[in-house]
DNA sequence: TGCCAGGCTTCAC
DNA sequence: GTGAAGCATGGC
């Protein structure tokens, strides 16, 4: 266990910021997250602080990077003008959501599953594809289970994976695993690419459009250029920006502002 | 019960 | 190159 005090970091806004599928509150204060076939729970202290339930080791070693720590987020509200009123207040109310750096073959799968279903849907087949063909991993007394490797899905096969609610995007999913597994799709390497050729790589596998590849750029490969367009965010653009949004002023980090743009959509509607 | 969901592929034209 | 149809299934 150990407590840090963490500025510009809200696990609450986080959690229901639609970037990642398997952080959920389960108390009042309390967080359970399952990432890189570790369970961890956060609990939200008075001031600021939290408290994690792992060493300082891995703290440093695996979640400072995970929530995106070493990032200075303040910088980023500062560069939106003050004339952008819905851009400003977007920023202000999402104040502590952070990037997250996830798992890249994690978020494959949990983005191509999310196309046309509403994040609570994507939340069930995520954890019924974990709980099926996941690594049970054992804490506090009870059970999880870590996303699935893309061996354990492609001996799942698409009849395998079709069990978990995922419907059409079973043999996506299928295709995915087995182009990892053969080595077709590097996803270490791929790590190394440009923007636009890690867009490109992406785009080549079945079922990952336009959309999809921008949110595994940004929540997989912490591309924080990249810029996903979905119907809330379209629907923010319509609204506000008369359906012409100023990218080029946030160059460098416009898949953050994307984020304040989708939570404060989607909160405040 | 019916509608919609962090879209993509396929097929006309 | 552009636009529209069709898609599986859960949650509200």
């Amino acid at each position: 266990m150990i407590t840090v005090n963490i500025p510009f970091f809200n696990i609450r806004k986080i959690a229901d910021s639609g970037q990642c599928f398997r952080l959920n509150r389960t108390e009042e204060k309390e967080w359970t997250l399952i990432a890189f076939g570790k369970v961890l729970f956060i609990r939200e202290l008075p001031d600021g602080a939290y408290r994690f339930s792992c060493t300082e080791t891995e703290f440093r070693a695996v979640w400072r990077r995970y929530f995106d720590l070493d990032a200075c987020y303040d910088c980023y509200a500062e560069k939106i003008p003050k004339s952008d009123r819905f851009l400003t207040e977007a920023a202000a109310y999402s104040e502590g959501i952070r990037i997250l750096n996830q798992d890249p073959w994690e978020t494959l799968v949990t983005f191509i599953i999310s196309q046309r279903r509403s994040i609570p849907a994507i939340k069930t087949a995520v954890e019924r594809l974990s709980e099926k063909f996941g690594k049970p991993v054992r804490k506090a007394g009870k059970t999880f289970y870590a996303f699935p490797t893309p061996a354990a899905l492609t001996a799942a096969g698409t009849e395998g994976i079709l069990s978990c609610s995922v419907g059409y995007r079973a043999p996506y999913i299928y295709g995915a695993a087995r182009m990892v597994l053969s080595g077709e799709l590097d996803l270490n390497g791929m790590a190394r690419l440009s923007d636009p050729e890690l867009l490109s790589v992406l785009l080549s596998v079945r079922g990952v459009g336009i959309k999809v590849a921008n949110c595994v750029m940004l929540f997989g490969f912490h591309r924080i250029d990249s810029f996903p367009v979905d119907v809330w965010i379209q629907r923010m653009i319509d609204l506000h920006y008369n359906g012409r949004f100023p990218l080029r002023r946030y160059s460098g980090f416009a898949g953050i502002i994307q984020q304040y743009m989708f939570f404060y959509g989607r909160e405040k509607s």
